[in-house]
DNA sequence: TAAATTACCATACAAATGTATGGTATTTAA
DNA sequence: TTAAATACCATACATTTGTATGGTAATTTA
C-alpha cells in the first residue's frame, strides 16, 4: 500500500517528524518551505500531497498545521538509529543490540528523559518485558540495585546496576543471563541513564 | 513564582493540555473560544495572556498555535488514582481518589479514562503486578481476550474478558485463581472499562 | 516515443489567525 | 472605598495560512 517516497519527499517527511516529535507542533507550509529554501509554499503543498497519497501523513484540510503522522507508534520516531541522537546529551546508539534491548527508534521527549523499547527477556524477573517502553532519565546518579540503561561495546543494555570497588556489575533479572562485569575505567562503557518507569500500551496486540 | 490560576483559567489550561497531549497540536484562539462558547477570540487572547503571566504557558508571538506548556517539560503529570482493584480476589472500590501518581505524559489517557492501582497477583501471567497502575477506558467495547475492569457485587476486579452465549467469563492469568463466570442478566455485574495501558514507577521502592 | 511523475516556480484569494484597542460589569485586594 | 484584577463583549487590521491554478523542465515509467 505504502509506496516508496522519493529522496526529497523522505527529507520532508523527516522534517515533519522532527518538528512534530521535537518541537511538539507540526510546521506550516511556509515553515517547511523556509527550511528547505523554497521560495514558495506551493512546492511544499505539492510534496505534502504526494506524501499523503503515499500514505505517510494525513492532512486536515483548511486547518493550519493540520499534519498528522499515520505511523504506527506515535511515540517513536521511525528513524533507523545508526548513530542518531536522543534527548539532550548526544548518545550514539547502535543497531545490533543483542540479547538485551533494541533501539529501533528513540523518541525525543521533552527535556531530560527519553524512551527505549525493550527487546528480549533479560529483565523479566524485574517485570519488564519484550515490547515494554522504559522511561530513562539521564540526569540521575544510579544507586545500587536500580535499573539502568547503558551502552557497552556498542550495544545498549538495560540491567540492574551494582557499583563495586573497582568495577560495575550489570545484572540481569533473568537467571539465564550472566552478570556483566565492567571495570570502572573501561571506556567502552557508558551509563545512559536510570530507568524511572515502565509503560506498556495494551491497545495493540501484546508482544510476548 | 507561579501564582494560582482562577477556575476559568484553569479550565482553559486543562483544555490546552488536553489538546496538546491528546490531539498533538495546540489549539488556535478560535478553537478555544469555540470550545468554551466565547463569541470572540479576544477573550481567549486575554485569558492566555493571564495564564502566560502566571507562568503556565509560553506563547510564540505571531505564530499560529504557538502555545507551549511550560509545566510540561515536567514530563510527568499528576493524576488521581481512583481506587484499588483486585487482580486476585475482589476488592472494594473507593468513592474518592485514594492517591495521586505522577503519570508520564507518554501514557496517553483517553478522555474519561481513569487510573486504578492493582492489588494481588492474579494477572501476573499478563505481566500486570501488584502495585501497577492500570489505565482504564470506560468508552470501549470489550473484545474477547482483552483485559477489563469490572465491578461484581460491589468489588472491583481486573481480569481477562470472554463473552459466551449467556454468560461472561472473567479469567485470571494466574492458574491459581478460578475463572469467574457471570450470567449476562446478573445485575450486580457491571463492566467498568478496558485496560488500555499499564504503568509502573520505579522511583520508589518496588512493590513485590 | 509518449505519458506520467517529480520538482520546482509564480500569482491570486478567501479564510483564519494573532494582535491591538476600547468598552462594560463583576469580583477581589489594598 | 478605591484600585486592581477578572471576565466578557465588539470592531479593526496586517499577516499568515491553506488552497487553487497555471507554467517550465527534468526524470521515470509504460
Amino acid at each position: 500500500m505504502k509506496k516508496d517516497l522519493t529522496k526529497i519527499q523522505k527529507n520532508i517527511l523527516d522534517f515533519l517528524i522532527d518538528q512534530i516529535k521535537g518541537k511538539g507542533i507540526p510546521p506550516t507550509l511556509a515553515e517547511v518551505a523556509n527550511h528547505f529554501g523554497y521560495r514558495n509554499r506551493a512546492t511544499v503543498q505539492q510534496h505534502l500531497g504526494a506524501i499523503e497519497r503515499k500514505g505517510f501523513i494525513k492532512k486536515n484540510p483548511k486547518l493550519s498545521r493540520g499534519i498528522e503522522l499515520t505511523l504506527e507508534d506515535k511515540f517513536f520516531v521511525p528513524k533507523p538509529v545508526l548513530g542518531e541522537v536522543a534527548a539532550g546529551n548526544p548518545l550514539t546508539i547502535y543497531p545490533d543490540a543483542i540479547d538485551t534491548i533494541e533501539l529501533p527508534t528513540i523518541a525525543r521527549m521533552p527535556k531530560d528523559s527519553f524512551l527505549l523499547r525493550v527487546k528480549g527477556d533479560s529483565l523479566k524477573d524485574a517485570y519488564i518485558f519484550n515490547g515494554d517502553i522504559v522511561i530513562v532519565n539521564p540526569n540521575l546518579e544510579p544507586k545500587n540495585g536500580q535499573i539502568v540503561a547503558a551502552v557497552l561495546d556498542d550495544a545498549a543494555v538495560v540491567k540492574r546496576f551494582y557499583k563495586k570497588k573497582n568495577e560495575i556489575e550489570l545484572v540481569s533479572e533473568n537467571p539465564e543471563y550472566e552478570p556483566i562485569v565492567v571495570e570502572k575505567k573501561n571506556t567502552s562503557f557508558k551509563l545512559v541513564g536510570i530507568v524511572v518507569g515502565v509503560y506498556r500500551s495494551m491497545e495493540k496486540k501484546k508482544a510476548v
